[in-house]
DNA sequence: GTCTATACGGAGATAGAC
DNA sequence: GTCTATCTCCGTATAGAC
């Protein structure tokens, strides 16, 4: 039997995403994970090998296909045009994300707080083995990045990219500043709609800053 | 004796910020920390009650200083002009944190890195103590980012302010998207004076957009 | 080949001896 | 104030049931 074909397989993997977004590696419990599931905790072992081998599992399902079609959405639109446009780039990755959480993630940020959650815990196995599975994608989106600000030195293309995607990131995982230190809340750091109305002409804006 | 004159409290609290900082809340093991401190583990149950009363310390002593600072600061710089400017709130949050690298901070970015972990790991408990404490801080930028951008209305000055932020406060943790997805090196995220340089052009470009 | 039952060491927490 | 003993829950490993 193949893995996909797997009921307890499955199983797994959709309670276990969820826990792994929602509360982070460390604070996800495998045995409450597989209470939720209704799977018996060796069987995770048996499948999987260990904990870190089912947040890695996890990552892989879903952080390869969101990149991917990131990438295809910005190629995708730089070819309706002569150049590639900045507002491009970043419409292209608001629009897969809305898109997502249109298809199958309706709690939305699945997938951004998977990524936030590695960037702040630089868990160095996770990105060992994830790095080699990505680099040839980002190395692409930085290309398109490098043709949509000619005027910059490459140095600042990077940076401005890397800051651009941070900001992407932890604007659609919800991650929030503000009610973290405030009592009352300032924006509605969940809804989609309403990040991608005001992060867009910011993030815009930053990348061709002069 | 008080708290701030017991050694075994100020060994404590030093190794538990630095350990909250790097490895976040769940990932910190109070026997390593007490072993770390050469101090009793019972020592901690002790003086701060548990693991989430040593973290709330932990925050209450670093974060509250650095914001009023950035308050403080951002107050400075608008009164040498007639008019608030965007550049002047943006460029005080990273003096502030350059500051901070120098005076004590070598590491760089506990502070910050501190109120990323609060960010993802949106930890009601913390969030409902420490709310209170920030919220009239809170309130104060927020009146001087209205001042700074009368061109725009409320809710998108909300949203701004909340964007620009996340991103000075991701940005100086030295958290990296690029780093978490591909293989080699992109930009020095750790470097401040590197940070510095490139994120303050991107956000006040991205507070003054259109 | 799949999965269950169970045992082991380490974690945070706590009562109570000193 | 300090520290030991102990409780419960965690991730992990494995033997064996089906």
């Amino acid at each position: 039997m193949s893995q996909a074909d797997s009921l307890t397989i499955e199983k797994i993997l959709k309670v276990a995403e969820e826990h792994f977004a929602v509360h982070g590696y460390y604070a996800t419990s495998m045995r409450q994970l597989t209470r939720e599931a209704d799977v018996n905790v060796a069987a995770v072992h048996y499948h999987f090998g260990n904990k870190e081998a089912l947040f890695l599992a996890v990552l892989k399902r879903r952080i390869a296909p969101f990149v991917l079609m990131v990438l295809d959405n910005m190629k995708q639109k730089a070819q309706l045009h002569a150049s590639v446009r900045p507002e491009d780039l970043v419409q292209a990755f608001v629009d897969v994300c809305l898109q997502y959480v249109r298809d199958f993630d309706r709690e939305a940020g699945l997938v951004t707080r998977l990524v936030t959650r590695l960037m702040v815990d630089e868990y160095k196995v996770f990105r060992e083995q994830l790095a080699q599975e990505y680099s040839d994608i980002i190395e692409s989106i930085l290309h398109l990045f490098e043709q949509a600000l000619p005027h910059l030195d490459k140095e600042t293309v990077r940076w401005r990219m890397h800051i651009a995607l941070s900001t992407l990131f932890n604007s659609f995982a919800g991650n929030d500043v503000l009610k973290a230190l405030a009592r009352r809340e300032w924006v509605n750091a969940k809804n989609p709609e309403q990040v991608a109305r005001y992060v867009v002409p910011f993030v815009v804006a930053g990348l061709v800053a002069p």
